[in-house]
DNA sequence: AAGCAAAATTATGAATTCAAAATTCAATTA
DNA sequence: TAATTGAATTTTGAATTCATAATTTTGCTT
């Protein structure tokens, strides 16, 4: 019994364990706020009210102000003293920046993910893909987006680089709204696939090189078909 | 005199100046703690006492506070939930992921400077340039340091590309401290030096693909300078 | 009724307060 | 004396309060 007590203690001390961090109310209100940005409840221009989200929230302004410093540190909000908070809206100048960078980071992604991406990684992408191929044949451009994004987001993981994904995924943040309403039209989506069959071939030859080139490409073709919804969105005064 | 307060207010109104904003107080304090960060003065994993900085400051908890959140979104601090905040120790493998993404971006922003920079804005990195050479050959280190530094900074500036400027100041500030306390050994030294003059010739003849590569492999040799002396620092317990 | 000025209201920035958690320190026991 | 328990102190997380800036409303003038 004593004996048992003490193999657990000294599991307890020899073991390191990551600490269990309760997390602090500021970081779940800050990505509830990033919920609502990305789905378009809380609209860009708009004056965010520190009020309302408390209420919502039920959570005093302290903690909801913090998260409203983190998101602006993020560029997802812009803070105009003592006239509160609005969300950022993205102008097509804001894309004509952001894109290369996403551009170079998808780059170095493609580039270390084929040197160090296993078989079994590359048949999950291959069958994701091939979802992603259906929802295309059938029009279905939400599933289709979405299985876009996993598979960005898998090449991204299988680097095992957690800065870069963290980066990419902030700047991606800042235009995820605007991709998931980009009305891309048919030719440009057929495009996107011939692409994407390019990207898988490359992953599958892990040939990195190539495949760096091409998702640069692909990110700087889309490019234009966001910045076309962006100055759609704007001249109809519903912007992003 | 009436008319003249007319013309005033019709300027006013018709130049849209970015808004003047009386910085916030956390934005304040945020910059003067990432200052204290690179200077040494903040140890790493040494804890971070409220109650000293706002005595420091003079200020109250609410705006330290609200600039902690924002240096742990940037990485520079870690926030232990009820056991304060402290300075994010830099370990060897942070580095190793640091540095592919920041050879990333530094790669963009030679390209992109080959395809916009002017004759005025080479010359003026040439001075730069001399200027450092003469500090390496007279050993000066700290001011060879702050000239590399600088140069780095001016290509990203000619880019144009606010967003890639503000992502990779952000992470050159998680290893300012380690480089800037980088025990280089002269044959890296004068390695560098020779990587810099390539990386003026590249620039002088506007090749962006040779740029971005010298870049890349120029941060690249870096990365094996500063491992070695986030090695040393850890082992004599006076981390990074 | 339109335009303007002043008062009233509301929202924001920052200090203070309060409750809970962590740390320190002293007393006790083995 | 070393280790451990439990109270006292300190520190943190979050709510509340207070002062000031911005906005809205009201009432006046033309």
């Amino acid at each position: 019994m004593v004996a048992a007590i003490i193999e657990y203690n000294k599991d307890i001390n020899s073991t390191k364990d990551k600490p269990i961090r309760r997390l602090l109310l500021h970081e779940e209100i800050a990505q509830r706020l990033r919920w609502l940005i990305f789905s378009g409840e809380l609209i860009p221009e708009a004056r965010v009210q520190e009020k309302d989200l408390c209420d919502r929230f039920n959570i005093s302004r302290t903690p909801l102000r913090e998260a409203l410093k983190v998101l602006a540190s993020e560029g997802l909000i812009t803070l105009l003293p003592n006239r509160g908070a609005r969300v950022t809206r993205l102008t097509s100048e804001d894309a004509e920046e952001l894109f290369p960078v996403m551009g170079a980071l998808e780059a170095l992604s493609g580039e270390l993910a084929c040197a160090s991406i296993t078989d079994s990684q590359i048949a999950e992408i291959k069958a994701m893909h091939y979802q992603m191929a259906l929802h295309h044949t059938r029009y279905e451009r939400q599933e289709y987006f979405s299985i876009n994004q996993k598979i960005h987001r898998k090449i991204l993981e299988t680097t095992g680089n957690t800065i870069l994904a963290s980066v990419y995924n902030s700047l991606a943040g800042r235009i995820r709204r605007v991709r998931y309403l980009a009305n891309i039209d048919r030719a440009r989506w057929d495009q996107a696939m011939v692409e994407h069959a390019q990207i898988l071939a490359a992953l599958e030859a892990r040939d990195g090189v190539k495949l760096a080139g091409l998702l640069k490409s692909h990110l700087m073709r889309t490019l234009a078909a966001v910045k076309a919804t962006i100055e759609v969105g704007s001249s109809e005064k519903n912007g992003f």
